[in-house]
Order: C-alpha cells, then sequence, then structure tokens
DNA sequence: CATGAATGAGACTTCATTCAT
DNA sequence: TATGAATGAAGTCTCATTCAT
C-alpha cells in the first residue's frame, strides 16, 4: 500500500524525511478543513508553500500520500493504545483505556482523526470500492470487539453481543473527531465521561468497585 | 439552498414531478454504491436512461439536486418517526420508539440514508465549509436531545447529559446505514436490539418495567 | 477498439458525423506534419480551431481517436484494393494491380497514410506493447502473402519464399508514404513504376507477355 | 546537434568514456523494448543503475545522448560495412556485400538498429520538423545509390532507376529491425538469402557467374 | 564525480455548466 | 420538454531540466 517515490537508500536522507513529514501534515491539514474533495494536490502543495512536483517527488501519487497518512496516523494511535491498554489488567480497565485513549489522542490529534477518516470514508479504487474498508475484515473493530469478549469470557461483563456493542462505541468514538472540528465548543472531556459512563453501563462492569 | 430550475407555476406538473422524482432516486442509488465523488451528473443521468441537460433541466444545478435529496430523504424519516413518536407516551418508550423506527427507516431504505450521509459528510461550498452541518445548530440531534431531556425531567431517567448521550446514540444510529450498505451480513435486526438494550442501560429507564 | 463517446443513437447526427470526421481529419493532418509525440489533444484541437473538450465530447479518449483513425484509413484504403483487386483475373496481375493501388492511395492520401504509420509504429498499451501489430499475425500482411502464394500454385511464378518476399515488398509500400512527406521532389509515379519492376523480376512473371 | 557535457580535457577519462557507454547501452536497450516515448530519462537512469542527474552530466541533455547513439550506431555500422565492401571487387558482389553486412550487422546488433530506428523516425526538433532525416540529402541512402549507379555505369547491371531502386532496398533492410524485434521467430538468415535474391534479379546482376 | 532537490510546462481526462434549438 | 453541442476550470501525473552541494 505504500511506496515512496524517491529512490530510498537504506537510510533515508533527513531531509527527505523531514519533507514527507511535512507534506503529510499539510495534506492533514487541508483534509481536516475541507474535506475529502478539497484536499487536491494543489491545495496541499500551495498550503505547504512548494510545487505540485516536490509532492510528486515524495510520494508515488496521491494514492501514496494518503495511504502514508492513513498508515502514519493509525500508527502512532495504535501505538498509544497499546502502551495505554499494557498498564492496565482487568478487562473493564482495559475497555476503560481503550476508549479514554482513544479519545485522548484524538484530542490531542483532532486533524490527524479526521483527515484519516475523511479518507477512510471516501477514498475509493477505480472499481468504486473503498480502498480502506476491506470487506469484511476491520482490524480496529475486530480488536476492540475482542477486549469485549474476553471481559465477557471472564464472567465480568453483563450478556451483550460483543460485535454489535463493538460498533456501537466505536462509532461513538469516531464521531467525536467530526464534533471537535466542526464545533470549537465542543467539550470533549464531558464527552469522555459520558461515553464512559454509557460503556460501563453498556457492559455491565460494576462501576461501585473503582470507586471505592 | 433549494431552488427549483423549472419554472413551478402554481401546479407542478405531474410530468415534473414524476421526472424529478425518477432523477433523486437515481442520484441515490448511485451515491449509495460509488459514493459522493462517483456521483457526478453524468452517472446520475446515465443510471437514469436520460441525458445531462435533463437532470439540469429540473435541477437548477448540482447543489440543488442534493439538497433536493436530502431535504427529500429527511422529509420522509422525520414523518415516520413523528408518526412512531405520536404513538408513546412516556419518554422512555419514546426513546427506544425513536432508535427503533430510525434503524427500521434505515432498513427498509438503507440507500436513502447512505446518499444523505453521503452528501451530509462530503458537499461543501465553495468556502470550503459544510454545507448541510451547520455551524452549532443540528436540528435532528436537538431534537432527539430534547426527547432525552424530557424524560430526566420527569425522573424517569438516571442523570447524565443530555447532549453528549444524543451524540453518543445518534452516532450509532448512523453509522449502522453504511455498514448495511458495505456488509450484507450484518444483522440489523441484532444490531437494533442491542442498541436499544444499551440505551436503555445508558438512560437508566427500567426495562423490568416494561416486561413485567 | 472503437467506441463512441457520445451517446449514438440509431442514427449518428449528421453533425456529429461531421464533427468526428473533421476532427479525425485534423488529427491526421498533425500526426503526418508533427509526428506522433507532436500529435496532442491540444494540437488537434487548436488546428480544428475548437477547445479540446470537444474533442473528447466525440471521441472517448486519446485512444479512441487514433484507433478510430486507423480504422477508418484502413478500411478506406482495404476498400480501394478490394475493388481494385476484382478486376484482375491473373495473380500476376493481381499482384501488380496491389502494390499500383497502395501507391495511388499513398499518392492521394498521403497524410493519411502517414498518420496510421505513426499511430501503429508508435502507439502502445499501458504495458509498454505495441497496441496495433498484435503479435505474430498481420493481416495486411498475410493478405499480401497469400497473393503470391497463390501465384506461385498456379506455377506462373517462380521458386521464392512468399512470406519474406511479401515483406520486403510490404516495406518498399510502407516506406513511400515518409518519402512522400519529407521530400517533396519526390516521384511517385516513377518510383512506382520501378517498384512494379522490381516485383515482376522477383516473383519471374513474364513481362514479355504484357508488352508483346 | 552533438554537444558534451562533460569538460573534455585534451585525453578523456576511462571512467567518463565508459559511463557514457553505458548510458548509451542502457538508452538503446529501453528505445529497443520500450520505444521512442517510452525512453523517458528515468527509464534510462533507472536501467543503468543511477541517478537521472548522472545522465545529465555525461550528456547535455536527452537530444545529446540520443543523437550520440544515432552517431555511435551508425559509426560502427558504417565501419563494419565499409570494411566488407573493401574487400569485394565487382560493383554486383559490393551490393551483394552491402545488403549481406547491412543485415549481419543487424542480426548481431538488433536492439542497435531498433533503437536507432526509433530515435531517427520520432526525434523532432522544437519546429516539429525531424531531427534526423535531413531534407533531401541522406548520406546513408546516397552511398547505397551510388553503389548501384557505378554497377550500371559498368554495364554490368540491367536498366534501371538507381535512386528509387535504393530506397526499395534500403527499406527492405530497414524494416527488418522491427521484425526482429517484434516476431522472436523471424528467420533473419532465410530473409537476407530472399532479398539478396531480389537485388540481383532487381539489378541484373547474372548469378549463374558467381555460381559457376 | 555524483546526486538529491525542486520546478514548470504540458499531457490526458473529468466534470458542472451554458446555450441554442 | 428535452437535448446535443461546446466549454473552461481543475485534477493527477510525467518529464526534461536546473541548481546547489
Amino acid at each position: 500500500m505504500r511506496s515512496n517515490s524517491v529512490q530510498t537508500s537504506s537510510n533515508p536522507t533527513f531531509t527527505e524525511s523531514a519533507r514527507r513529514t511535512q507534506i503529510m501534515k499539510c495534506a492533514i491539514e487541508v483534509l481536516a478543513e475541507s474535506g475529502y474533495s478539497g484536499a487536491s494536490l494543489a491545495e496541499i502543495a500551495r498550503r505547504a508553500g512548494i510545487s505540485k512536483s516536490v509532492v510528486l517527488y515524495y510520494f508515488s501519487g496521491k494514492d501514496d500520500l494518503l495511504s502514508s497518512v492513513v498508515f502514519d496516523v493509525y500508527g502512532r494511535a495504535g501505538q498509544a493504545i497499546t502502551e495505554a491498554l499494557s498498564h492496565e489488567a482487568s478487562p473493564g480497565e482495559k475497555i476503560a483505556a481503550y476508549v479514554r485513549t482513544n479519545l485522548h489522542f484524538l484530542e490531542e490529534h483532532p486533524a490527524d482523526i479526521r483527515a484519516v477518516v475523511e479518507i477512510v470514508s471516501n477514498a475509493r479504487g477505480s472499481d468504486g470500492t473503498h480502498s480502506f474498508v476491506p470487506q469484511g475484515e476491520d482490524p480496529v473493530l475486530a480488536h476492540f470487539e475482542q477486549l469485549l469478549r474476553e471481559g465477557q469470557d471472564g464472567g465480568e461483563f453483563r450478556e451483550f453481543d460483543p460485535h454489535h456493542l463493538a460498533i456501537i462505541i466505536r462509532s461513538a468514538i469516531d464521531t467525536a473527531s467530526g464534533r471537535l472540528v466542526a464545533d470549537p465548543s465542543f467539550d470533549l472531556a464531558a464527552y469522555t465521561r459520558e461515553l464512559i459512563s454509557v460503556v460501563e453501563l453498556a457492559t455491565g462492569i460494576h462501576r461501585s468497585e473503582e470507586s471505592s
């Protein structure tokens, strides 16, 4: 999915890496502000203060740029989440940490997430099918679903359908980036608290234990 | 945002109305299948078996066509919801009916909803701002939020933040259209049951009362 | 290979047919004068006094335009040759008529032939292989080779290798279009006489009969 | 047309000469395989395993590279032909040797010849005129024409038009490179035999003498 | 000696839209 | 009522070339 236009020798130049990062950053900004269809190479280049050709010098094409953005953001978010989950023991705490970390990442990188959402929900191949939501499998969702399932198997949670509950909670997470970008007065901290309450109620985890 | 190209005399012709409906139907199909960027006037006209010019004869432009679609689908969905809510008395039952009716409408008109989501999340004016998610106010969300607030005011519900809970539940509703289109094996009935359970738990409504 | 951009109803409009013909004529001129790489859509449109978009309105793309040119010219040339051959009885006379008609068509339509040669020898698909010289089979060459073979089978000709002789004579025919375009002083009539002499000598046909 | 980018001191470095040769070799490969339009500097550099800039360091531009290729191949071919002709005495033998040597060179360096054909038939200056087929004069053709004329003047040949016969025979020679590249099953030896037969018949040289 | 970086011109193509009929 | 014809803006991408290091 990801390929460099620049003939990457074993160690990519500092300049190259910096330029790629800069271009990706500008692409993210444009995507977050102007949406998928507004994110033309010309606009991205303009924002970066460079010529269109430079973008195509560092990325083999628009697809490569967008894939790289998705790859990069997913990578950073995934890393943060993995790190956070490693500190938690019980499934209930893992779930809460998962939601909290997701929304926290989103708070610190709202444009990144918004950009990824724009790309994922709009990018389509020449056959018209989505490029980033592969048929049936969704690793992000599957991962979270597994978390729910583990808690349930451990007897800690109530009876529920892990697949559908995962969809519900993930949608609540994903929608936040849109709110954050569109509505400056959106209170993410309060939203996070509310969502965690909902998750606890929905999973049946006993909050009393935590608060005691 | 909406203006007719056809000089509407007092009584719009039957032909005119039929043509508009037909074109909107095709637009919805294309939007649902090929996404926002795949929905060119040419493609819509091709699917309708007419020439591009006809589309522009009945709609003053692409914007007009798309807003008409949104207007139309919102209208029909709103009507169904209003009708359903009128049969319910208690806030708890209203909330459940709201969710159920939303998902039911979505089940019967998946493409309609998908099309609207595509339009709303992508259509932007020349200034780059969203055309359909007005800054701050969102009548659909506000309506549902009001429902939650009423139940809370009536003492029937637990303590929660109506605004944020409304966002959470609406996102769970809205995400279903995407699932339905992308994943043929998606079980909407099960999803509906799960979501209603979550809503009941999240609002604190006592289900025992209903089942007793 | 050939497809219309315009939604061809059962009977193509006069205007449409005329425009297509006009555009193809201009394409042929540009190809003959400026070669394959000089034949951009912009240049062709400029010569036709129309906008680039019009070209793409009548042809689904550059490939379609070039294919149509090849198809058209081959069609006309083939028709002329078939017609001419039908008047001749003996293989020797058929061969001579074949050469004569080819060069005669070339004399009257030098740019057409030149354009086709440019396209055929340069057009390549995305895989880098020639688009118009299919691997192994060459109907034009095969046809002429068959003519030679028939004369040989009838005992009228000397012993020779029909395949290779066909290549030799066809190359002499094909090269003439280049001469004609590049060198205004090129005497096609004299060239034709010389080539027919060579063909008679090479096939071993007895000219004495004709001259007696 | 030809100018060195490297500041040639009195004795060009071995490295320089080797690099130039290597680049020209790769250019020839690309031209033979992918045709004129496929022969970009990037592709040539890629095949040579060097950067585009190196190509432009050793050649002042693409034009310089291509003319160097033509110059080089023509030089080698011309040398081989001159050498071969020096061993023959009679015009008839010279002609045969000319054809044989041409096709022999082509057999041993098919890509070289193919590359030159691609360049010569496609390269054009900014004014759109061919860069390598100068108006009217063609030294290669003129040389061969002179050979024919000498045989004719010596009374050894029949009456014919040397200019046009030269064109015919040269076209048969030139076409072979295309066949060789496109059709792996092409039998060059057989083609050579057939062409020499044709040349002998066309010039009227008495083969009986040679074979006796 | 070699290259990484950057650029601008120009290629093909898509698309919404206007206009006359 | 409907459409064929035409257009211009904008999009992605390729390429030869220049420049500083």
